[in-house]
DNA sequence: CAAGCCTTTTTTGTATGCAAAATGATGCAG
DNA sequence: CTGCATCATTTTGCATACAAAAAAGGCTTG
């Protein structure tokens, strides 16, 4: 009667996401060659399970496949990072919108406590704790769309802006407007205010990015593209 | 010097495209069991480049995998082909704010030429014709984006909604009108108007979802996710 | 020393074999 | 006939073997 307590685990479920793990985290770093001998090894598992495990990857824009020559890790430039960001700007107005109108009270209570997790980091100067927050907060805001089409999408689009997130090492002034704009949208959020919302949610986002590209311009932590 | 000249097919992205194919146009039904022995029949593949194939199209969603018990063809359900629809229509109208910057006189003038193909199927009735450069314009203003990104985002979910579209057997009242927003789509592009194409996306594609559900509603072309 | 060609090695792409899980059939008790 | 346990069959998941392609190394030649 309970099919969620055995869910087995299989390999290429389990090579897929520590794969994209290490591709998010930088462990792979961009434009690095998959060789498949050495993840094997490094994952414990046959070449057949991994293959499958790149193949999705592939699909999710994380890998990108050269026939004959093996897959490479996608390739991060400011160009797709820009393109990234204009996109899950779009995906977060409609969510904002949307949850406004769908979003519980049990929801809207677990954005408020997470705001405040947030804030918290925030005084202590915690960034890392920050990070993990707001993350959490734009996560629960798509997910309280109610829309899971949206959700999977917008997932998938972050895995990849999170490649660049170690170096948007923001400014104490951006950090302290980013967490300003976040008082807005949750004041909206509680209005139910979808049309503002919907406005705030763009432009944090497209405030974030500006950020985002700038940190990446002075640090290098991203390309442009020229690989071998 | 030519890398386009020399472009190895793989086994593997041969079954991959072929499979979605056959998804997307209906050859295998929703809820569909894929067998792996049958499949690989079919497409004369052996069983490991076929299952890589099913794994891509499960990170594209059309296909669910079940552990242990082989995948299915993702059942379209009601609920899915509205999110969907709302997802794509913030994505068009991006595209179309971002076109009014980006697109160049060369795209204008096929998207006008591909404009007036369409008129010609609709003043003939031919609406297989009519459909085949509605899809073409729309992925065109999508390209015109200049957004890799979104285009890549937008096809993705474009292949889930053609799934459903053979039932879309349109009135002639809401043919016409379509070609009629069409028009002005047309128009607001030409004059570079990003907030009113933007807008006239949006309503577009909520009028089609609209249509395309009612259709659906009463052909029973999709389920309403009672699968076991 | 550079450039090209050939050989060797490595790596990828595909097919196949084997074990475990699921599916379906059979028989039996109630 | 129904419910259910057991066994045979099928199907999936994974590992491995083999073939083709690419990369690396070495040789020759100019």
């Amino acid at each position: 009667m309970n099919d969620l307590a055995l869910a087995p685990r299989l390999l290429h479920e389990d090579a897929t996401e520590r794969l994209r793990d290490m591709i998010v985290q930088g462990e792979l770093a961009a434009g690095a060659k998959l060789v498949e001998r050495v993840l094997c090894e490094h994952l414990g598992v046959s070449r057949t399970p991994l293959r499958e495990a790149i193949k999705r990857l592939a699909s999710e824009g994380l890998v990108a496949l050269q026939p004959n020559r093996g897959a490479i890790v996608t390739p991060l430039t400011l160009a797709t990072v820009r393109e990234t960001f204009e996109v899950m700007g779009a995906l977060e107005a409609l969510a904002g919108q949307l949850a406004c109108r769908n979003i519980t009270d049990a929801q809207l209570a677990e954005i408020r406590a997470l705001h405040f997790d947030m804030l918290a980091c925030h005084a202590r100067g915690d960034l890392a704790g920050y990070f993990r927050c707001n993350q959490a907060i734009h996560l629960a805001i798509v997910a309280a769309s109610g829309n899971a089409t949206l959700a999977a999408t917008y997932r998938n689009l972050n895995a990849h802006v999170r490649r660049a997130r170690y170096v948007a090492n923001l400014s104490r002034g951006r950090w302290d407007q980013a967490v300003a704009e976040h008082e807005e949208i949750l004041a909206a959020l509680v209005a139910r205010d979808g049309v503002r919302l919907q406005r705030l949610l763009s432009e944090h986002l497209g405030a974030k990015m500006t950020a985002v590209l700038g940190a990446v311009e002075t640090t290098g932590g991203v390309n442009d593209g020229a690989y071998d």
